[in-house]
DNA sequence: AGGAGTTTGTGAACGTGAGAACAAAATGGG
DNA sequence: CCCATTTTGTTCTCACGTTCACAAACTCCT
């Protein structure tokens, strides 16, 4: 017999079905946008450009949420999914270095409709610190243990250089921040039980120019080769 | 018997490896800069992140080019992992959307050093076109074509809102574009033969956010049920 | 009510990736 | 010159992820 509580530790979601939940939470919000209030998995998955099998398959490590016949009700497994990745509750973020990448982060909006609300903008520079960024006054670096005790805040960015990137870490670990998403083309190191995420620009470009040259050889390949043909 | 020429056709690098590359490249480039001529695997998978065995194997694909007993000169793996990579030479790059975003990226350095040159910035809104970003001037978004025959450009970059993403892409595929950096929150489709990857800060955060909650939860049970042990 | 038609949820097959372990190849000391 | 030591390159095994294929479950029409 299997107990199905709705806190069922046994219950494990692959990372790789973690990384796409978020991708089928914003597929459903254009749907129910647009109207739709019930959807197949063979809509969403296109939708949210996946393969069918593998969306159902996605879907069902959270449960049965469908109906056989029908589909999906939208508003439902939206919910369903917001509430499994824990983003039907805002999470506070701070967000250390207001540079240009900084700016642009303060700015977007797509943080607050998403479930994120940045309670501070940080930086070490006494030519930065003081200025508005959107409504917002950046605060010294050294706020950072005041910020996030008072918030409870989890969550940290870091838009630093990249020399700066382990010091703040190290800094965020300290005071309890226990997930990083850092912008900066740094490795940083974090004890266990911290998860990191990065984000690399410069490491995406380089694999499309990796896929670009094979891509180049090849035509080049096939033009001395097939020319004859 | 095989042949081994440097332009082996038949040698194909794992998805996974090619995604590490770009890790790799960049400590070797911290490691030369700090004066070191020869490394072991494990001293470059630490500064990497990765664990050795996995960093050789990477290596392995590419060919053989440590020594037994030594380890690897710092400066010609560099080399050779730039040239698999392609960014010996210089790739134009295009940049759509000059918004919060745009300008981030336009001022971001990072592209130049690591083998990217940014040949234009677009935009499509008349507020926007004719400012001066990072020293270039936004040109209408309808001068792509023009653009990118004049400078051969294979990549695109897009950061637009989500619902201008699809026919920036489109635009950019109908003229000759075959990579896609995307950092719209939406999902775009392209014909076969081209490679799009998306950066999506929504999608980093909510997969911290359901691990920090899954943290929480684990505390949580952990308090009401090791409480009396 | 019953059967035809849909669509989900999942078991099984397949492919890719990670890591341990070790043989092969190089160095350096005696 | 030979042997101990170091470190690479590769093989083997296991785990994870993707896709196929189909039974189970539901709706709707007659
Ligand atoms: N600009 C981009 O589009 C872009 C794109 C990809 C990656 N990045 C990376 O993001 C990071 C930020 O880029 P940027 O262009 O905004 O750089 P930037 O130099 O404009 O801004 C960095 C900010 O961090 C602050 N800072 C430096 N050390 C600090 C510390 N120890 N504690 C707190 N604040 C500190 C500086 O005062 C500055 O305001 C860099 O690592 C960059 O490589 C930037
Ligand atoms: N700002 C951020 O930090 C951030 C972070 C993550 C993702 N994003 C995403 O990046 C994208 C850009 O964000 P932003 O904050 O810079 O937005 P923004 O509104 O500031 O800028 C968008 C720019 O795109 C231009 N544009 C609109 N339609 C266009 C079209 N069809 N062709 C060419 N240009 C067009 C607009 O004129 C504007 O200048 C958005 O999709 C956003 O969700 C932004």
């Amino acid at each position: 017999m299997t107990t199905r509580s709705s806190t069922d530790a046994a219950r494990v979601i692959p990372e790789a079905t973690v990384a796409r939940l978020p991708v089928y939470l914003r597929a459903l919000t254009a749907l129910a946008d647009s109207g739709i209030r019930t959807c197949s998995s063979e809509d969403l998955a296109t939708a949210a450009g996946v393969n069918s099998a593998k969306l159902r398959k996605d879907l069902s490590y959270l449960g049965s949420y469908g109906t056989r016949g029908v589909g999906y009700d939208v508003d439902y497994l939206r919910y369903q999914i917001a509430r499994e990745i824990g983003v039907t509750q805002d999470w506070p973020v701070v967000i250390v270095g207001i540079g240009n990448l900084g700016h642009a982060l303060a700015n977007y909006s797509g943080f607050r409709s998403r479930g994120f609300r940045v309670v501070a903008l940080l930086d070490a520079a006494e030519s930065v610190v003081g200025q508005s960024v959107a409504g917002v006054v950046v605060r010294p670096f050294d706020h950072l243990e005041e910020i996030v005790r008072e918030h409870d805040v989890a969550i940290g960015v870091i838009a630093t250089p990249a020399v700066a990137a382990q010091d703040v870490a190290d800094r965020m670990v300290a005071i309890g921040i226990t997930s990083i998403l850092n912008f900066a083309p740094a490795v940083v190191a974090v004890p266990e039980g911290v998860d990191v995420r990065k984000v690399d620009l410069s490491i995406e470009l380089q694999i499309l120019a990796y896929h670009e040259q094979r891509k180049a050889n090849g035509a080049e390949a096939a033009a001395t080769d097939g020319g004859a043909a």
